[in-house]
DNA sequence: CAATAGAGCGCT
DNA sequence: AAAGCGCTCTATTG
């Protein structure tokens, strides 16, 4: 039976082109499948859908599995004990005869290269998976995403087009996730599936597409839209790493990792699980009577926290056996081990095997051809923030003698340097923007350090007079602004008695009154709009209805969230962003933007075209058109270095 | 057996 | 009473 919304033939594909062609804008949505299914850089499209005024349909390129089994076999097959077990293996009828994806992709190409309006739901993802087809030339825009479009109007909410639906159009049409494996479904189910896709990220479109303007969110959603290209600047180019060095570390780790467990079971007397906090807490604060070590605990976990509020019993399960938690007892042999061991795990376990890969723990090598597609998320946090993952390339390890070894693997290419550049103090600069006078401003308009003009003022000493100790006490009070952070973690930042942090933060709150009365203003603002918002420097919305909760803690909780996220939303949201797509528009072709770190660029480039990079980033960053919509110079630092690790 | 929660920890 | 993330490992739950 010829089923009229799938593509089957070039007719049909023509037709489709042709009535799309007649209007000035159309949706259209992938599915993909492995090997790298989520990596568009390197995933195959076995399916594109379409949909415009009055039609949708899907054009399947290579879907294997029809819909009718024809027989079935017994298979024999190992399980992680060792045992031979047997599953019932299907056999399927093959899929309709389908369109190549050449054929399809090139009648498409009228469409995706005209000025048309592309409408997808997570735009990077089907426009970097199609660029693959045209010679890695993404759709031309212009583009509209109606995630963004959903997220700008509702950040605390499930976004995802399924959710979106359901809570619409009461429709629910996708209980099985046919999207994460659809190959493994049959031909008409994710036929269907894909069609509803296309179909709904086109009504959406229709129905919300005004909605962020009538909240006055359309310069953010502009904004936005351009970052598109940035997010497939880095998701197609990918981070180029040294896997051997990643390899010849990993060796190092196992070979400590093993001495330091024999230590530890042979000065225990007995064997555990070095991973588990459970057998931890047992072994470390069990009375020395009954087998343990007796160890006095210094903290909660958050689940022993809950228990002691409502008034139970502790276990010592209860207490924690975190790095700050087992430090006071660091003199102690095992502990000492313990803390090596923990550190040494966690770099070999998320960054050597969790980028290379291990056959036996059935996890693959994220690096492909010398380099990491990780995937960013332009509006991964609630704030506006970038975020990463698969691999997170905003958490690579920086500190430490081994930390910096890893970050070491991320390196130029022969003849390639890397060009890093950050913003100096990003979050306090926008603070102080905001405030528009105070000496933190003035500091800021003079070039003094703000760390050393908050030590200045809270230990009434010149700026000349400044000692290291003080400035790091500053440093702690600064954190504590944007942060909300309390005087036990300025006391910890800053390595001072609770009581002088204490007495710190009140100095701070007397020569700094106009930094807390802001505080105050922004949140007794935010707290009288119906949606209980406040808003960034671009016009970014940031709601938070726990604002007013009656419960105090959950209260104080919204109060710090909304006034960091003004902070880091405009900082670390929608200056970066900016400067990103400025920069793009400068860098030279042979140049690539590969990574954002919050308020980090990095770019790679070949070593002839380092000083225009140079120029672009110092531009970008900090160029007139970004500078004039902060009344406080902006700064950055910039390193040309071979390995991540040597940027300062 | 797979999915989820909790603890813990890497980064800005 | 420390903002925002994502990943790994264990232990529990369905």
């Amino acid at each position: 039976m010829r089923v009229p919304y799938i593509v089957l033939d070039t007719d049909h594909l023509h037709a489709v082109v042709e009535y799309v062609s007649r209007f000035g804008a159309f949706a259209f949505d992938t599915e993909t499948t492995p090997p790298y299914r989520a990596v568009p850089a390197l995933n195959t499209v076995t399916w594109i859908s379409l949909a415009t005024y009055g039609m949708a349909v899907v054009i399947p390129m290579g879907h294997e599995k029809g819909d009718k089994v024809i027989g079935s076999r017994k298979e024999p097959y190992l399980t992680p004990t060792g045992l031979t077990r047997h599953r019932t293996v299907y056999e399927w009828e093959p899929a309709p005869p389908q369109l190549r994806p050449s054929q399809v992709f090139e009648a498409l190409e009228p469409l995706m290269f005209s000025d048309r309006l592309k409408i997808c739901r997570n735009a990077p993802f089907d426009l970097g998976s199609i660029a693959k087809y045209y010679d890695g030339r993404p759709p031309a825009k212009p583009y509209f995403d109606t995630f963004l479009n959903s997220v700008l109007q509702d950040e605390n909410r499930l976004n995802g087009l399924k959710h979106r639906v359901k809570s619409i159009y009461g429709h629910i049409y996708d209980k099985e996730d046919v999207g994460k494996k659809v190959e493994t479904h049959c031909f008409s189910t994710v036929a269907r599936y894909a069609y509803l896709d296309a179909k709904y990220t086109w009504l959406l479109w229709k129905r919300e597409r005004d909605a962020c303007a009538a909240e006055g969110l359309s310069g953010v959603l502009a904004l936005e839209h351009d970052v598109i290209d940035t997010v497939l600047e880095m998701i197609l180019n990918g981070a180029p790493v040294d896997g051997d060095v990643l390899a010849d570390l990993g060796v190092q780790l196992d070979e400590r990792l093993v001495h330091y467990e024999a230590e530890i079971y042979r000065l225990v007397g007995r064997q555990f699980n070095l991973n588990s906090s459970k057998q931890k807490a047992e072994v470390f604060y069990t009375p020395k009577k009954d087998g343990g070590l007796g160890l006095k605990p210094a903290a909660l976990t958050k689940g022993g926290k809950k228990k002691w509020a409502k008034g139970e019993e502790l276990t010592v399960h209860d207490f924690s056996t975190d790095a700050d938690a087992l430090k006071p007892h660091s003199d102690h042999p095992v502990i000492k081990l313990m803390l090596d061991y923990q550190r040494d795990q966690k770099l070999k376990g998320t960054y050597v095997t969790g980028i290379l890969g291990d056959p036996e723990q059935d996890k693959p090598c994220l690096i492909v051809n010398g380099r990491i597609h990780g995937s960013f998320k332009q509006v991964g946090a609630r704030t506006g923030r970038w975020s990463s993952a698969e691999p997170n390339l905003q958490n690579i390890p920086s500190r430490g003698e081994e930390g910096k070894k890893i970050r070491a693997a991320y390196r130029a290419e022969p003849g390639y340097k890397l060009v890093v550049a950050d913003y100096g103090q990003i979050e306090l600069v926008v603070l102080a923007h905001f405030i528009g006078q105070g000496a933190l401003f003035d500091g800021f308009h003079k070039g003094i350090d703000p760390h050393t003009m908050t030590a200045a003022l809270v230990f009434g000493v010149s700026v000349e007079d400044v000692t290291k100790e003080m400035r790091s006490v500053a440093k702690g009070l600064n954190f504590a602004i944007v942060y909300g952070a309390g005087p036990r973690t300025v006391a910890e930042m800053a390595g001072v008695r609770l009581d002088e942090a204490k007495k710190h933060m009140a100095t701070h709150r007397k020569m700094f009154p106009e930094v807390y009365a802001y505080k105050a203003y922004v949140i007794e603002e935010a707290r009288a709009t119906p949606d209980c918002h406040t808003r960034t420097i671009l016009g970014r919305k940031r709601r938070l209805p726990d604002l007013r909760s009656r419960d105090e803690e959950k209260r104080a909780a919204a109060e710090r969230q909304i006034f960091n996220a003004k902070i880091q939303g405009s900082a670390t949201g929608d200056l970066i962003k900016l400067a990103m797509v400025r920069l793009i528009a400068l860098l030279p072709d042979e140049a690539e933007l590969i990574m954002t770190v919050h308020d980090e660029l990095v770019v790679h480039t070949p070593e002839e075209h380092v000083p225009l990079v140079e120029a672009a980033l110092r531009e970008a960053m900090l160029g007139d058109g970004i500078q004039r919509l902060v009344r406080v110079p902006l700064t950055s630092d910039q390193s040309v270095v071979d390995r991540w690790s040597d940027a300062k």
